[in-house]
DNA sequence: TTTTACATTTTTGAATGCAAAATTTGGGAT
DNA sequence: ATCCCAAATTTTGCATTCAAAAATGTAAAA
């Protein structure tokens, strides 16, 4: 089973950072070090094409994808989209045990932000949207869910978090949760949105600067 | 410029359904057919899998994905998630000539409605809906769309179109267009839904067929 | 006659090889 | 010294080849 694993590999390997975006991906040495030959990496390199984290360009080798500026901002927009129908949907379907899941890591990811560990606060923020879309019981959405949020998380940036956008963030969430108990979709909808557009306008307000791999792990959730 | 092309190809038989949902693809036939190696043959098949058209299965080969009744399902949830969100992008962004299009777009849509033109009249359909997300001037959306709406189109089916669905549908286009003139994004997101789920109901609730490569080429639009 | 074990054939998955295109390098002219 | 053009090298794209896995067919035994 090798060329199941490669598409993730390299896919890791862009989300990770160690190849920058941008950058020529190099046929060879990507051979070499995952100790294959060149024939599964391009295959699995069109993959990633087709996902949209490699550009391919004729005869001129493969890059990994340069995200303008405009096009953060799209995906922003579709990532709104497809969190706004899952949070319909999950209000449709969703089981108490997994609301209550969902309530369980909303009170954790609200004592990190009393703690003030905005990482650990990410990743929690993270699993939560994670959690609305699975409950939406519709694979073809997650997968898009997934594709588009890796696209989102491959261009790395760091946000100047302030105290009141935080705290902003931190109250939309206990609305999220409120209108997925009352299971009301189209206030989650709505709610969704809303609070995507302010994380969308805190982030292309910043700006997007690339990092190195060894750096934090912040990333948009 | 090979495997550009491959690709295509290969979606368009798909989409032809020359080979049938659940069909094995026979790698050396279409390797002849297209006048190609193994290589960029089954590339292509890697990026057709990325998309959902096609199955691949470890050391039996590939299939013609065979999509259950909760595939359609899902299918229909996300590109009415889609659709919506692309009108209300529209609603702010669409030029008074892309608006005309449209609008002539529907008039020649309805026209074939009066004359009863069921074929001409879902190609109609389908170019109103995609000139909708064009006018979204977002391609990662519009990216999205295409693979969704192109799996859809990939299950044929044959859609009891009653006097009544029939005309229910283009009142609701009237609406579509209307909310598009007024650029009213939450409504027209809300009609595109509701749009939407008729279409829905309507082919669910008659299931779907796979029909020959020489029909009539009825599709959902 | 049916079933099971084994050999053959076919097909898949990956590596290698080869031709074409692009990048790099070196030399000469202005 | 700089610019430009051509040869050499590298890299890409596809075809071919090779090994392994699955499918098929056959024969023997129950």
């Amino acid at each position: 089973m090798l060329h199941e694993d490669v598409v993730g590999r390299i896919r890791a390997i862009l989300l990770d950072g160690e190849i920058p975006p941008g950058a020529r991906i190099p046929e060879r040495e990507l051979c070499e070090r995952l100790q294959i030959s060149r024939t599964p990496l391009r295959e699995a390199l069109k993959v990633l094409a087709a996902e949209g984290l490699v550009q391919l360009l004729p005869h001129r080798g493969s890059r990994a994808a340069k995200l303008t500026d405009k096009d953060m901002r799209d995906l922003f927009e579709v990532c709104q989209g497809l969190e706004a129908l899952a949070g319909e949907l999950a209000c449709e379907r969703i089981s108490d045990a997994e609301i209550g899941a969902i309530a369980a890591a909303h009170d954790e990811m609200v004592r990190h932000y009393r703690e003030g560990d905005l990482i650990q606060y990410y990743r929690g923020n993270r699993a939560i949207h994670e959690a609305i879309v699975a409950a939406a019981g519709n694979p073809a959405l997650a997968g898009l869910y997934t594709s588009v949020t890796a696209r989102i998380r491959r261009a790395r940036y760091v946000t100047p978090m302030t105290p009141q956008r935080w705290a902003l963030a931190v109250k939309e969430h206990e609305a999220i949760l409120n209108a997925l108990q009352r299971r009301d979709g189209a206030g989650l909808s709505h709610i969704l949105r809303a609070h995507l557009r302010h994380k969308r306008e805190e982030v292309l307000q910043a700006g997007f600067a690339e990092m190195e791999a060894s750096d934090l792990g912040l990333r948009i959730a």
